[in-house]
DNA sequence: CCCGCGCATCGACAGTATCGATGAGTTCGC
DNA sequence: GCGAACTCATCGATACTGTCGATGCGCGGG
């Protein structure tokens, strides 16, 4: 394989015409360039250059692979750019996984919030539950997920998540029901029929039903928080959903109240150990900062 | 500026999955391409890899990095090849430049023996008398020339030329003109009218007949020896013609005998010194050979 | 004819590419 | 659950070479 730097001093001797010319532009002293270009001609097995009075001229040969080298120099540099832009947050391409509710909400002020810091930075959204999006990290398929957990959780192996954001469940139910003040107790409703989404929030429903000392009856299920919420408010039962779900979606016909001590953790999941490139924890520092504002109002 | 050969490691670990994969590859020992893989996120401050179980994985940069790593590697291995291709003499395009006779006589054999030599060199002919083909030598315009030079002329400066050919003198004169046997004696057309060629044949006209002891009166002079010809057919006077300009075209209506010991060299010319590059070599041998055969013939 | 300019050569030094040996962490199988 | 095997990181040693300053050589200009 042909050595770059001794491309680079034959592009060199090319534009400038002088070896001397050369080195002073490449900021290297004048027997290096010399070097150089005796040694591409020796590793080449190629006539490229010819002595000519007291200065050098390049053969056609010489021409031709000066101007090859041009254009391997130019591409190097353009890969290096571009790398540095990536590096220094002016450019970049971050493919995130989000789980619905927070993709209705948190991601698009993220996005938002990302234009204003890092205007480069791109943003790829993929709707995904948190069992799928750690799969994708594992996978490659994106960079960086929002997921949620609940309490004693185990993460995923192979992911690093931290929380940013406490989102607390509400007990969701038709309007018509009088839930009475203050905190909510799930007792109540031992005996209603009750909706829930997706899998994991369905275990979650029966964790908290256990603890509430009943087994919920459970007559629907589906994981689109507007699905529940128009089959709550139609009367079919009540369910348990948390703030994002309502924040992003909320049926007029439908009450809600806090469960009290109940709640997910809304976290920031990224692939491996850090450090991460500069882009994925700019990413990451953006969607923080966007759920600690959603938390605090 | 991105070091190749870390680039080098970058895309083997992008092709393999694994570091010693990478240098199995390469032909190098594991912990080179650690080295170098090492060096190449230090030396760009960039995330380019991240440590997953006992393995290693590219981050997006690493990703985008490889691919641009592996369009450099192609161009500077096409580069290489490309020259090499030249070198052995599979490829090239030498420029040419000939006289007018010559580019109608030697020329063509040349092509088609240099076809069959060497199928992949390709020649570009551009005519041009001696003392601007030396000129275009020296402006790097063509690589080769075909040149002529009457006897103690001396040779431009910075170039180098090898005669490959005599080539006799005629005179020549109307068809009805009776020239006898023998020898021709310049003497016998001192009161003829006379016809001559470009300015360096024109000196050398007015040498030879100064040796025959007359002055010539030229009646027309143009570098074109078919106009030459036609003008001598016609009656206006006589010429002296080389070999190659009476064999390149033959008007019918002149008659023609050897002027004893006239004769103008054909050379091969090249700019500067020996070594020259291969194709270079390989076209002034094919145009030696053919100008060889030419003068046995 | 001599001076200046440009390249080639030489010797020396520093930087580093490379390797083998070894250590640390992970996965897999028994 | 523990050991074996695998993968990468680290370390020290060595040889290579990129780089420079000094100097020689050849050519062109004053």
């Amino acid at each position: 394989m042909i050595d770059v730097r001794r491309l680079e001093a034959l592009v060199a001797l090319h534009r400038t015409g002088t070896v001397s010319a050369a080195a002073e532009q490449l900021h290297y002293g004048q027997p290096t360039i010399s070097h150089h270009l005796r040694r591409l001609e020796a590793e080449t097995g190629s006539v490229l250059l010819q002595r000519v009075g007291r200065g050098l001229r390049l053969t056609p040969d010489g021409e031709r692979l000066a101007q090859r080298g041009e254009e391997v120099l130019a591409l190097l540099a353009r890969a290096e750019a571009e790398l540095t832009a990536s590096t220094s947050l002016q450019a970049g391409q971050i493919r995130l996984a989000a789980f619905p509710s927070a993709a209705a909400t948190l991601v698009p002020a993220a996005v938002v919030l990302l234009r204003e810091r890092h205007p480069g930075l791109a943003l790829d959204l993929t709707e995904a539950e948190p069992p799928e999006a750690a799969a994708m990290l594992r996978a490659g398929t994106v960079d960086l997920a929002l997921t949620f957990a609940y309490p004693d959780q185990a993460e995923p192996g192979g992911v690093g998540s931290v929380t940013v954001h406490e989102d607390p469940l509400y007990l969701v139910a038709p309007r018509g029901l009088d839930l009475g003040d203050g905190p909510v107790d799930l007792g109540r409703f031992a005996d209603t029929r009750w909706v829930t989404g997706c899998e994991r929030c369905r275990r979650e429903l029966l964790a908290l039903c256990d603890a509430a000392g009943f087994t919920p009856e459970i007559a629907f299920a589906s994981d689109d928080y507007v699905a529940v919420q128009s089959l709550v408010a139609s009367g079919l039962g009540v369910t348990v959903l948390p703030g994002l779900a309502l924040r992003a979606h909320r049926n007029p016909d439908v009450v809600r109240r806090r469960v009290p001590g109940a709640a997910r953790r809304i976290q920031v999941t990224t692939y491996g150990a850090p450090p991460h490139p500069a882009a994925v924890d700019a990413v990451a520092a953006v969607l923080s900062e966007v759920a600690r504002r959603r938390a605090e109002s």
